[in-house]
DNA sequence: GAGGAATGTGTAACCGGTTACCTATTTTGA
DNA sequence: TCAAAATAGGTAACCGGTTACACATTCCTC
């Protein structure tokens, strides 16, 4: 008879590891982490792992419970792509560790992307494109990524004669939130013909605004948002986007922290992937 | 010292138990799961359970190595939001287990709404509000919520006399293939000034696909989804929709599940919960 | 104060694998 | 052919709790 199934529980407490990681998302209705789980659950199957995926739902109490309630559970990893935890809990955990997207401590393994260097490229796009005052939709303020996409549109708009800082808001890279935050600065600014949003939920919101008040997109103001979502292509007229690979980063973070867990070496514990345009319907491309 | 912690895994090991139980959804980028997994985790872990969130993916192959996989692990309980699992499958499992939104089985107890009186709310809406040509953008054949959306739009229009059976088209429940069916359906109709749609995806697929072809929603078409979701209120116009609380769903179920598993006496097995019509931008409401 | 019940403590077996170690067998080479 | 080495098979301890059962102690009642 060849119908045995070994007991992982039990193989499990003589291990002290069940082949399982974790991956933390803050907010798992925003499909860009639905996206990166994907890519993890696929990479971790392949090397015989099972992932589970947890929300923390922005929320530091509830990513310290699971991560307690894992640990008793000898989970073998995590993949946060949350940013609350402090440097010295990571230290103190004392379990492998990757972060993605999101980084919260320099002396973890991160992927990330080229943050600044992809606002750059949506903000010349839209500078090239004709417009002639751009303001900025950003994420929450010290989120590492959203003061970096902050800053790559400040690089090339900061010296120009309409800029003002109030050009600049914040969306916390929710939709509602943006879409409140659109309104109020078109009342403040009604000649704004070009809007950068830290992220295509944060800019279908701002479309979204728009369309309210009865303003065209592109015609009268062109946007520009950041991810590449699949959600991105789904409202009309469809998102142009600065689009991160985020399948690749799920795949590459899934393998730094199953190369940590066998205790293989890396070369390479960094990671930042390039960035591409995507225009699409919202913007007024040649 | 009191900073004992017991160990997880040597308590499964005897208990045969885990205090987990497994939430199974097809498709995880559709809101509507994110909704019921966020109700689903409140419940469990008020009862010192945790979840764990499986992606099938609509795959019966996925949907069955992750049972396999989890029933070694001794996990005590599942959640079925698929239904793909054939009624001999789950009789042999021999695990509590609870059907939600769709059902696999009738020998498993059921959450589901009132399917069929909600599809007559949404028609009996746009025949008042002066449509005189509706269609329905369907679900998937052979799943059940389907066929009883599609029942209830049959139920009020069979024998109106432009009815014909060209005015059903599947859409299968996503966002992009029901904007293709849109289209296509608009091109051959155009005189159809009303749509019900078997869910809240497939509706903003229509709202898009009529945007992109200049049709204006509410004063041309009328549209109404199914299912509540956040996204409804994201689009613009923002989506009417009949609405089940899914919240409500996911927090019956998991306290049935529990229930079962704790071998506690239920009074009611199956339930259906009611559902209301929600009118917003895309319709003509007084 | 003795008999019985009620409560407390201690110990060993068990959950089902893994692993280290010891003995038995086979293989290899001089 | 025989000793040493390599391989095979078997056993026991261990992972860290749970639980059943034996035994000791306290309490109550007549």
């Amino acid at each position: 008879m060849l119908n045995y199934v070994p007991n992982d529980v039990a193989r499990s407490l003589s291990k002290k590891s069940t082949k399982t990681i974790a991956l933390f998302v803050p907010d798992i209705t925003n499909p860009f982490f639905n996206e990166l789980a994907l890519a993890v659950e696929k990479v971790t199957q392949l090397y015989g792992y099972t992932t589970i995926l947890c929300n923390t739902n922005e929320s530091a109490k509830i990513e310290r419970q699971y991560i307690q309630n894992l640990k008793q559970k000898y989970i073998d990893g995590f993949i946060m792509a949350t940013n609350t935890l402090t440097e010295e809990e990571i230290d103190q955990l004392d379990i492998p560790m990757v972060a993605v997207d999101r980084s919260s401590s320099p002396v973890i393994p991160t992927v990330t992307s080229k943050n600044r260097d992809g606002a750059q490229l949506a903000v010349q796009a839209l500078l090239r494109q004709g417009c002639s005052k751009i303001a900025h939709i950003r994420g929450p303020k010290g989120l590492w990524i959203a003061e970096e996409r902050c800053q790559g549109y400040l690089d090339l708009v900061e010296n120009m004669p309409w800029f003002t800082p109030k050009l600049i808001v914040n969306g916390n890279f929710q939709l509602k939130e943006a879409a409140e935050a659109a309104k109020k600065l078109f009342k403040e600014h009604p000649d704004i013909d070009g809007v950068f949003a830290g992220n295509d939920l944060m800019a279908i919101g701002t479309l979204r605004a728009l369309q309210e008040h009865g303003i065209r997109v592109p015609d009268q103001v062109q946007i520009i948002g950041y991810d590449g979502i699949s959600l991105a292509e789904m409202v009309y007229p469809e998102l142009s986007t600065v689009s991160q690979s985020i399948y690749e980063m799920g795949m590459i973070a899934a393998r730094i922290l199953i190369k940590k867990i066998e205790q293989i070496h890396l070369d390479e514990e960094n990671h930042q992937l390039e960035v591409k345009l995507i225009q699409r319907g919202t913007t007024r491309h040649g």
